[in-house]
RNA sequence: GCGGGUGUGGCGGAACUGGUAGACGCGCUGGACUCAAAAUCCAGUUCUGGAGACAGAGUGUCGGUUCGAUUCCGACCACCCGCACCA
């Protein structure tokens, strides 16, 4: 064993013997317990940043910490490949995005090698392979041949200097990216997936995900956001564009009676139809048009809005009420059009502030304590209705109830469920994503691509000239046949959401080319046991998967309902309190800190810094505390292992000094076995309690309470940091009771070293790989079983009992592991510091915890 | 704006079920080794007062529950993430 811990060196060596034993490629295998740990996949932007380097690190540990426990482990990785920035990078670079990605995937699979994770790389996807989309493409036909995949109109962003649409990220302060021009909204015909069709069981199986963070799934279940309501109609005091009434859904019926307005989205087509007649709201409408499609620019916006000069008639009390038009309704939600309350909701209550509408109060506070003063603000919540009439007096369920009865006996509305949740659009104008395999004949008819024909091939050498797609710039790319008649492809790809909410489940049979799943591996590997990936995918690509696993499920593909057992969100990675980026120039190439300290040391450093949900602040100084330790570790071990073990087998005079004597003490020990001792495993009795010192039973509780704690760290909390914070705390006390005077001590020393050392595998692969083989063990530490705990090992004849008076430490000392909590109140009582403090005073109560502390309350 | 989260020493964090606040690491200070430096090792390190024993204060702010609150409840402040075409 090499005396310095050469990280360059040992890492190599851990890898290839890695890859030389193909040691991460695993076949489904129904006689073993499975575990499939997947990392989200990365986009192949350029190379690793430190988020990236985090995650992975994250899903390794656990993959690795579960291979150890003795199951089949499958750890997978790819690339989600299709993606705007590659255009954007073509664009820039002259480039194809293809080569751009590619080359890309073949730098990055690089870092990740040199990181040393232990994926099956035999099982890599690109999800711009043909032998990838074509599924995804079948897939989509079918969900057509269903009724689950539609086209409908809906807005986009639009430059109309580039002619072209605009991602909202390309969206800069209502102005295009490129060219600064004012960016417009323009409603285009797009395919959308019915995800609406699953609400409820997307929402009721959250329930099920009890390993899921709570925020996440508390996240999911507002968006999907299930309510209760009224649909109903007003009718126009004058029909209108052929329309008789306006169509409204509320959450509120019980406020029917304070309504005193209506508000249209601006795309409305009673909006359009009052226009015509009116420039100053056509105007309006226009300047409404010019607003980013973003829900969070339209919910800060100033509310704005103006009057159509229609009326509708409420349908209780007969009394006109006027139609406005307001920026802030929107048209993709149920009706694009709302009832306004403005004594009983803030938003409509600013908006008739403004504009001089009437506000009125229909609800009071049930109990009568609640501020309601509707000069200041509206008051939202649910109370007892006043100034409604017949329904006076009744409280929010009754007045629900009745108000909603007289609305569906009149013909005028029904009660129904409504879902925040809207379909999925997922058509792109863009270039580099999978080609949306329909066509269309030449009167428009929508046909999906026979399965024969598939896939649509999206061609990879082009030109990135412009911003235009090039399969939507060549015609000839577009023209096609079917059943011998001139028919056209659509030139519109899919949203790369589209591939990430099925690759887990490709992973399980990425070789299969003749359909999307092989079932049977499917079904043995899925679900995924534990998903690894960043906070900022709680709602929409974990959506988005969870709905596909349904679909794919409801497709006879595979057998389960939902795709991730347990999920583990890690938190961004930030230097100087910033997230990394670019722009701000406070990025820390990883490969460089590989390069300066080696893998294992950036691994530790990641694991170490924070727990895995939180922000992790870059340090440099930290990156080398790292370092510090596992050179500490190797010394700790070569000590050992000079001082007590490899002279036996060494050439004489080539160890150290003291060698010679160790050998000596311990060849005098009765207990030790007499010149096999070097490297051989120690009998087990001579770690029998009885027969060590105290010293020695300390160390071996440390460390059977080490390997207790970091197991249940790995495996229950997933908390990586104090499993670290607890083996670094093992080397301490390893270093202080060193005791090599001994056979007992040699052996008490190895155990907790051997124990270190296969708790830290997880972490420092390459490191533990060396160390283990320096430990005297010919198998890899890879194949070496988890640590077990020798519950004996845990008892201790006395414990540190904390005294307080009144809440407030004022002692400690050390209590049988077996008093009686009358004892223990006894030794409190007696303390002199306690009785300092009791003063004389009477004692009122005394609170015993044994095991804990002793509170004596006086006053 | 809406939804979700976070807030503890000089810094990253620990305290898992309401029970010793600050484990572990970084940084800093002092010491050992060295011609010297680096590296390494040892000791100390929440703040205030005290030579010390020890005492007082202290977990974003304010209030509450409790023998006891970083932990539970209420209000507030600051920052971060998401908001459907970034991935």
């Amino acid at each position: 064993m090499e005396e310095l811990y050469q990280a360059d060196r040992i890492e190599a060596e851990a890898q290839a013997f890695w890859q030389d034993n193909r040691a991460f490629e695993v076949q489904a295998d129904p006689s073993r317990e499975k575990f499939y740990c997947l990392s989200m996949f990365p986009y192949p932007s350029g190379k690793l940043h430190m988020g990236h380097v985090r995650n992975y690190t994250l899903g390794d540990v656990i993959a690795r910490y579960h291979r150890m426990t003795g199951k089949n482990v499958l750890q997978p990785m790819g690339w989600d490949a299709f993606g705007l920035p590659a255009e954007n990078a073509a664009i820039q670079n002259n480039t194809a995005p293809a080569r751009w990605t590619y080359a890309n995937i073949d730098y990055m699979r690089g870092q990740l090698k040199r990181l040393g994770f232990a994926y099956d790389w035999s099982r890599e996807i690109a999800t711009c392979q043909p032998s990838y989309y074509r599924w995804e493409q079948w897939f989509f036909t079918r969900l057509y041949e269903k009724g689950l995949a539609y086209k409908k109109v809906s807005a986009v962003n639009w430059c109309p200097k580039d002619q072209t649409v605009l991602a909202n990220e390309q969206v800069v302060n209502g102005c295009c990216w490129r060219c600064d021009t004012a960016v417009e909204r323009r409603e285009i015909p797009q395919w959308f997936i019915r995800i609406t069709a699953y609400a409820d069981e997307l929402l009721a199986d959250i329930d099920t995900l009890v390993h899921w963070p709570e925020q996440v799934r508390t996240m999911q279940r507002n968006w999907i956001g299930k309510s209760r309501g009224l649909e109903m109609r007003f009718a126009l005091e004058t029909p209108t564009a052929g329309l008789d009434d306006i169509a409204i859904y509320t959450t509120r019926p019980d406020t029917l009676l304070g309504v005193t307005y209506l508000a249209l989205a601006a795309e409305h087509p009673l909006a359009h139809a009052a226009a015509a007649g009116n420039p100053a709201l056509g105007e309006f409408i226009d300047t409404c048009r010019r607003s980013s499609v973003a829900e969070a620019d339209m919910a800060t916006m100033a509310k704005k809005g103006m009057d159509t000069g229609l009326f509708v008639l409420h349908p209780l009390n007969g009394r006109r009420i006027p139609v406005w038009v307001a920026n802030f309704v929107l048209m993709e939600y149920g009706t694009g059009a709302v009832m306004s309350v403005p004594g009983h909701d803030q938003r409509d209550w600013e908006f008739a502030k403004a504009y001089g509408l009437p506000i009125e109060q229909v609800i009071a506070p049930a109990a009568g304590d609640a501020d309601c003063d509707l000069s200041r603000e509206a008051y939202v919540e649910k109370g007892v209705l006043v100034n409604s009439g017949e329904f006076d007096g009744l409280d929010f369920e009754p007045a629900f109830d009745a108000i909603s009865a007289r609305i569906v006996a009149e013909g005028r509305g029904r009660v129904t469920t409504n879902y925040r949740l809207r379909d999925w659009g997922v058509s792109r104008q863009r270039y580099w994503g999978a080609p949306i395999p329909m066509l269309y004949r030449e009167g428009g008819e929508e046909i999906p691509v026979p399965a024969g024909r598939l896939p649509v091939l999206l061609p990879e050498d082009v030109e990135m000239s412009g911003v235009q797609s090039p399969i939507k710039a060549d015609p000839e790319w577009r023209r096609t046949e079917l059943d011998g008649e001139p028919a056209e492809h659509e030139t519109d790809t899919f949203d790369t959401f589209m591939e990430s909410s099925w690759y887990y489940a490709r992973f399980t049979c990425p070789d299969l080319d003749t359909a999307m799943l092989d079932s049977t591996r499917a079904n043995y590997w899925l679900p995924v046991d534990q998903y690894v990936g960043g906070i900022e995918h709680a709602i929409l690509h974990l959506l988005y998967s969870r709905f596909f696993h349904k679909l794919m499920r409801d497709e006879g593909l595979v057998s389960s309902s939902e795709p991730f057992t347990r999920l583990l969100c890690q938190g961004m990675v930030l230097k100087d309190g910033a997230k990394m980026s670019k722009s701000k120039g406070n990025t820390v190439d990883p490969q460089e800190l590989i390069q300066r300290y080696g893998a294992d040391t950036v691994r530790l450093f990641m694991m170490f810094a924070a727990p895995p949900e939180q922000t992790l602040e870059w340090s440099d100084e930290g990156v080398a505390g790292a370092n510090r330790f596992i050179k500490r570790l190797w010394k700790a071990v070569h000590s050992h292992v000079s001082d007590a073990g490899e002279n036996a087998a060494a050439p004489a005079g080539s160890g150290e000094a003291g060698a010679g004597d160790a050998e000596q003490k311990m060849g005098s020990d009765p207990d030790f076995p007499q010149g096999k001792w070097g490297l051989t495993p120690f009998s087990a009795t001579l770690l029998q309690a009885n027969a060590l010192s105290d010293t020695q039973k300390s160390l071996r509780r440390k460390t059977h309470e080490t390997i207790a704690k970091v197991s249940d760290d790995y495996a229950r909390r997933q908390t990586f940091n104090t499993a670290i914070a607890a083996v670094m705390e093992l080397l301490n006390e390893i270093a202080k009771s060193a005791d090599r005077e001994s056979a007992k001590g040699v052996a008490v020393e190895r155990e907790a070293l051997e124990a270190a050392v296969l708790l830290l595998a997880p972490v420092i692969p390459h490191a533990a790989h060396a160390l283990w083989q320096a430990l005297g063990h010919t198998g890899a530490v890879i194949d070496a079983p988890w640590p077990a705990v020798d519950e004996s090992a845990l008892s201790r004849a006395s414990y540190e009992l904390v005294l307080q008076v009144n809440g407030k430490l004022r002692g400690r000392l050390q209590a049988p592991s077996d008093a009686s909590r009358e004892t223990l109140e006894g030794l409190a009582l007696a303390d002199e510091n306690v009785q300092r403090f009791i003063e004389g005073k009477p004692v009122r109560k005394v609170i015993v915890v044994p095991g804990k502390l002793v509170n004596v309350v006086v006053g």
